[in-house]
RNA sequence: GGUCUGGUAGUUCAGUUGGUUAGAAUACCUGCCUGUCACGCAGGGGGUCGCGAGUUCGAGUCUCGUCCAGACCGCCA
């Protein structure tokens, strides 16, 4: 037996018992006449002792010895404590060692293994292991497991099957670049590591199954982000016999339900905005509305005063930065800076204060009038004591311009607090996407994605004006799902594929399956998938999802700890029929 | 593919206009210490200043290249 209790439930309860207890020496401290070494396993940390009175001086030799993060089982008797720590639960008790043995050494480490590590962040990655030994790491894979287990509770109560798709699957060029995979029977051959089980659940539902869902990983060969991974996993889901409504309802309850048991936050509204309404009011499909700074457009009121600037811009919008009128000049020339740095790319900003005594002050007084300017506070909904700040130009890319700052203020100003979340559902997306680079038209969601009846004429005539039965699920700022009525007739499939510049060949050839699939009884369904990384992530507060992943990887994709990707052999490749040019 | 930031002791960092033997904290080792819990005190060991070239009497410091790490843009149906 290596252990009686663990290192975190041992109280003053528990005085007079004997007890075994196995973990890692956290620390000890040596005073000569007494030892004290900090015994730490997942559940806490209990405090050993040995005395110069009590234990043989054999052991005192011994436990002199003991490094840090060595593995020990020690047995001993719970006694209370004369000094009591109140700053931990097992502060009132310690274990008087009567016999331990080192079940494994250790290498001094090469950061502290403590909540408050010395340890650099590519440091961590490469020693891993010890990082999960850490509190903070491992309180976010248990985090992790809690809400899995809350989202399986909850699809499995609502009817849903879990079922398992393959990873080896067939590449197709349509969205991100595919993992691929050669097979070494089928000589010249690929398979693709899926980056969605996308048709596979489909086929699930021509299959009858209803209702699917899975935790699944999924892989896409693409740069990454803070938020990014090469391989992540997703919440997939679909059903069949359903509408928009009834996933939006669904789902809405799933997240109603996490943010309850996990959050213990009651979630009152759950709004739904369209993709446009988005698009105005925020200049952003994935809208952090927990604070306001709505955008408000200026054309009507700022065009034709003599400011040559406007005057010819297809779009003049602004905010109003809630009590930002006393910025300084040096402050207000920060913020222009920021919006003129090449990752946003825009020309600079107007700007007007609003005072708290009712007058305006702006770097465009020579042009505009108080009156004027006083319309500006309307228009933007600007309160005596904001700043009101106006960007002009292309309407899209305005728009996306002023969106960035319009975040990089809400985190400036603190106002995208990590304990408040605010949901909502985007609706009525584009269906297809104008490519510049290879100047056609991409579907903005997937292929599969069915566009609105009411607006299938504009196919041919405006092609980007055609909207979608495509919604994403926006929590603060954030994409965290996304989803569609599909496509359930081999007709309309074809003609999509059409739309997206397949020939018919390249058609059958890449989704021939599905569209064959379609031909015998294909129900109608829809479905959604919500990253669960980065759904984990915000719900436990942070930006980055590496921590709430076991091992992830760095933002070249590498796993620095394992070493990965490396080189094979030759023997391997030559088996896999692969030639290398090193 | 691009922009920016960083790389100095095991670790986290400082290092002035280019100038003597490159520092601090922490970790590690040794000794002392009668209740520690960020223990304390005294002492000690520890450096390819990422790598390569250049400028210079002289480079951690300046220039170029390169590698590594991080953030962002492009990309991510």
């Amino acid at each position: 037996m290596y252990r009686s209790n663990t290192c975190g439930e041992l109280n003053a309860t528990h005085i007079g018992q004997k007890v075994t207890l196995s973990g890692w020496v956290q620390k000890s401290r040596n005073k000569g006449f007494m030892i004290w070494v900090d015994l730490r396993d997942r559940y806490g940390i209990t405090q050993l002792i040995f005395d110069e009175e009590r234990s043989s001086s054999e052991l005192m030799k011994n436990a002199a010895e003991l490094g840090r993060e060595f593995v020990i089982q020690v047995e001993g008797e719970v006694i209370e404590r004369e000094s009591k720590n109140p700053n931990i639960p097992t502060g009132e008790i310690e274990v008087l060692v009567e016999n331990f043995k080192i079940l494994n050494a250790s290498l001094t480490p090469p950061f502290t293994i403590e909540d408050e590590t010395d340890g650099g962040e590519d440091l961590r990655m490469k020693y891993r292991y010890l990082d999960i030994r850490r509190n903070p790491v491992k309180n976010k894979l248990v985090f992790r497991h809690k809400v899995a287990m809350q989202v399986r509770n909850y699809l499995s109560e609502a009817g849903f099957v879990e079922v398992e798709t393959p990873y080896l699957i067939k590449s197709t060029p349509e969205g991100a670049r595919d993992f691929v995979v050669p097979s070494r029977m089928n000589e010249g051959q690929f398979y693709a590591l899926p980056q969605s089980p996308q048709t596979f659940k489909q086929l699930l539902m021509v299959g009858g199954l209803d209702k699917y869902f899975q935790i699944v990983k999924c892989f896409r060969d693409e740069d990454l982000r803070a938020d990014r991974q090469p391989e992540f996993t997703q919440i997939d889901c679909e059903m069949s016999f359903v509408e928009q409504e009834d996933i939006l309802n669904i789902f809405e309850g799933l997240t109603t339900h996490l943010l309850k048991e996990i959050k213990n936050v009651d979630i009152k509204e759950f709004p739904r905005m369209t993709y446009d309404e988005a698009m105005k009011r925020y200049g952003n499909d994935k809208p952090d509305i927990r604070f306001g700074m709505e955008f408000g457009e200026l054309n009507e009121v700022a065009k034709n005063k003599g400011f040559n600037v406007f005057d010819q811009q297809e779009l003049i919008v602004g905010i109003a930065v809630p009590n930002a009128a006393n910025f300084t000049r040096k402050e207000i020339d920060k913020l222009i800076d920021w919006v003129k740095r090449p990752q946003i790319g825009a020309n600079g900003i107007v700007w007007a204060k609003y005072n708290e005594d009712g007058t305006i002050k702006s770097s465009v007084d020579k042009f505009y009038s108080e009156e004027d300017l006083k319309s500006w506070a309307e228009v933007t909904g600007a309160n005596p004591g904001d700043l009101i700040v106006v960007m002009a130009g292309d309407a899209n890319k305005t728009r996306t311009q002023l969106s960035a700052l319009r975040m990089h203020l809400g985190n400036e100003l603190g106002l995208r607090k990590p304990d408040e979340f605010a949901p909502l559902w985007v609706v009525d997306f584009p269906l297809l996407e104008w490519d510049e680079e290879t100047e056609r038209f991409h579907a903005m969601h997937h292929p599969f994605t069915s566009p609105k009846k009411e607006d299938i004429s504009l196919l041919e005539s405006e092609p980007g004006k055609v909207r979608a039965n495509a919604y994403d699920l926006v929590l603060n700022g954030n994409e965290i799902g996304g989803g569609s009525i599909r496509i359930h007739d081999k007709k309309t499939q074809a003609m999509m594929f059409k739309y997206l510049g397949f020939t018919e060949e390249e058609a059958k050839e890449q989704f021939g399956f599905l569209m064959n699939a379609f031909e015998y009884g294909a129900p109608p369904h829809g479905g959604i998938a919500f990253g669960f990384d980065r759904l984990v992530a915000i719900l436990g507060g942070q930006e980055s999802i590496r921590d709430y992943i076991a091992f992830p990887k760095n933002n070249a994709g590498r796993d620095v700890m394992i070493d990965a990707p490396s080189r094979l052999d030759q023997e391997q490749l030559n088996e896999l029929h692969l030639q290398t040019k090193l």
